[in-house]
RNA sequence: GACCCCAUCGUCUAGCCUGGCCUAGGACACCGCCCUUUCACGGCGGCAACACGGGUUCAAAUCCCGUUGGGGUCGCCA
């Protein structure tokens, strides 16, 4: 352990954003790379939105992704782990009261007596008059004998902002210098007790000892407030690193709503989850040579801090697909075919039947062919029940323009599959080829309306390894059905 | 509105800090060709960018200023 302290704070309000997936990936290769020690914090401060149940999505999101935490909450049978808990804000509620109650004791926060119906008018005046939306600084210099005389009545505690600047050496966006009048007295606990946010962060922080606040840069103007906070209750201040936002195809900042903003849509749809990783890795950074497919080993071992962009990237879907086939490429059979059997199981085939070894063949003639592991139903129906229909079409081109000659080419087809003894690809290729040349045409002429009358489509894995693994008879039963539904169609048309 | 951040092909980016090697490199996408039994995979080639305007300099994508555009923050949300 290198002494290097990094988080991951989500919010459980219901699922784990894809910009979340992005900081917590950065955060673990950071710690990953460096040594360091990975943590796990639930940021469920806000008891309106936060669900216990919700942050089993986020654990689970981030089990997923294969993203492992060193210190975190309990996550189903898994308990709690790490020297610094507990790794709830709902179970902190005490720390942060404490470390406000020392604010208060040392006049660097006081109690504020002004309603939420007060600020809000105040705050639509200051809008109308275009005015920056402050604080007016009400309660900020009440005497002894005014707070007594509102004693009982509910109040929030606000920070006293000192006067002065913060200056940030952030690592990915530089030197950010604000001055404190940029601020007003800002809320750091509610009327109920409840740490707002920046306190919480603050304290967690702080009292966990993180050496490396690493988040997106919508926080980047919090940080400010996060220093002057560090700075009062005296912790020591970790270095800041805003990353730049994950911004949707158009742009726009990718709303909760989009298909894809939630992680586990893309496990829906038959993503690998090293892909997505790979993905989201390469939105603002790279490792300074040509490479680009990574596994999450070799990510570790590239990974630096230093090559991290600060300009926001968007969401690119057809990137994202091509890096989910080089990693469905770089599987071995055994490993896509475990992958995929869940998913055939779902779409409802009796995968369990067959052996494990045709399985892993019956994978293998797929591999190169499917951009997402939801595209093997597409490819491997057949294979579990008979085509109900043709694929129009092709029946069109290949049947219907002369049935006739269909007819006759099937039963060609049927005798040649017959005659094979070496049913396996090299024995099928071969019975095509020389059937084939004998008659002159070209291959073509017999495999197109062989896939047709096996699969019922014109497209899927090469015709010979997916008879092979059909096996003969199922092949010569399928032929004889295809010669039937070619034989109605000669007859209706005479 | 105030403050902060960002700005290279349609997209992700290399190059920028430490000006010249940049007639700006790679990848995705797109287009064409090859391979081929379909669809793919793979191979080869093509299209395509330094946001704009001023400086500084012998020389600027690279440094400085401004403009424009995008994003963020300004909550008793996190």
């Amino acid at each position: 352990m290198s002494g290097i302290r990094v988080r991951i704070a989500p919010s459980p309000t219901g699922f784990f954003h894809i910009g979340n997936a992005k900081t917590a990936l950065i955060n673990w290769l950071f710690a990953r790379s460096k040594g360091g020690t990975f943590i796990l914090r639930l940021e469920d401060t806000d008891t309106e939105r936060s669900k216990p149940e919700y942050a089993d999505i986020v654990c689970e999101a981030l089990k997923w992704l294969g993203i492992d935490w060193d210190e975190g909450p309990s996550f189903r049978d898994e308990p709690e782990r790490g020297a610094y808990g507990p790794y709830r804000q709902s179970e902190r509620k005490h720390l942060y009261l404490q470390e406000a109650n020392r604010l208060l004791k040392e006049g660097k926060a006081y109690k504020c007596f002004c309603s939420k119906e007060e600020l809000d008018a105040e705050r639509e005046r200051a809008r109308i008059e275009k005015r920056p939306p402050r604080y007016s600084g009400k309660c900020r210099n009440l005497t002894e004998k005014e707070i007594r005389a509102k004693e009982g009545l509910p109040y929030s505690i606000r920070f006293k902002v000192p006067p002065g600047v913060t200056e940030i050496d952030d690592l990915i966006q530089g030197k950010v210098v604000t001055d404190h009048t940029e601020f007003d007295d800002f809320i750091i606990v509610k009327p109920n007790g409840d740490a707002v946010f920046h306190l919480a962060v603050v304290v967690d922080d702080g009292l966990m000892k993180i050496t490396h606040v690493i988040r997106g840069d919508d926080h980047l103007t919090n940080a400010t407030r996060h220093v002057m906070l560090f700075r009062a209750l005296g912790y020591e201040l970790p270095q800041f690193a805003h990353l730049p936002m994950v911004l949707d195809e158009k742009g726009q900042k990718y709303s909760k709503r989009l298909h894809g903003a939630n992680v586990l849509d893309w496990r829906e749809d038959g993503f690998l989850p090293e892909a997505l990783v790979n993905y989201l890795v390469l939105l603002g950074w790279t490792p300074g040579d040509d490479r680009e497919v990574f596994s999450r080993e070799e990510l570790i071992e590239a990974f630096t801090i230093e090559r991290l962009g600060k300009s926001p990237g968007k969401f690119d879907y057809k990137r994202l697909l091509w890096l989910n086939g080089q990693h469905i490429r770089k599987l071995t059979a055994a490993e896509l075919c475990e992958r995929v059997l869940p998913i055939l199981r779902k779409a409802g085939f009796d995968v369990d039947a067959f052996p494990k070894e045709w399985l892993i063949q019956m994978t293998a003639i797929c591999q190169d062919r499917i951009p997402t592991l939801n595209d093997i139903i597409g490819y491997t129906d057949f294979f579990f029940v008979e085509p109900q229909s043709y694929e129009e079409k092709a029946v069109n081109k290949h049947w219907r323009k002369e049935p006739q000659n269909a007819v006759q080419t099937l039963e060609k087809i049927r005798n040649m599959i017959e005659e094979t003894s070496d049913f396996s690809h090299d024995g099928l290729k071969a019975t095509f080829e020389q059937k084939a040349a004998a008659e002159g045409v070209p291959v073509a002429h017999f495999i197109h309306p062989t896939r047709l009358a096996l699969t019922g489509k014109s497209v899927g894995p090469g015709l010979f390894e997916l008879a092979a693994l059909l096996g003969k008879e199922k092949c010569l039963q399928r032929i004889e059905r295809a010669l039937a539904f070619v034989r109605t169609i000669e007859e209706t048309k005479i």
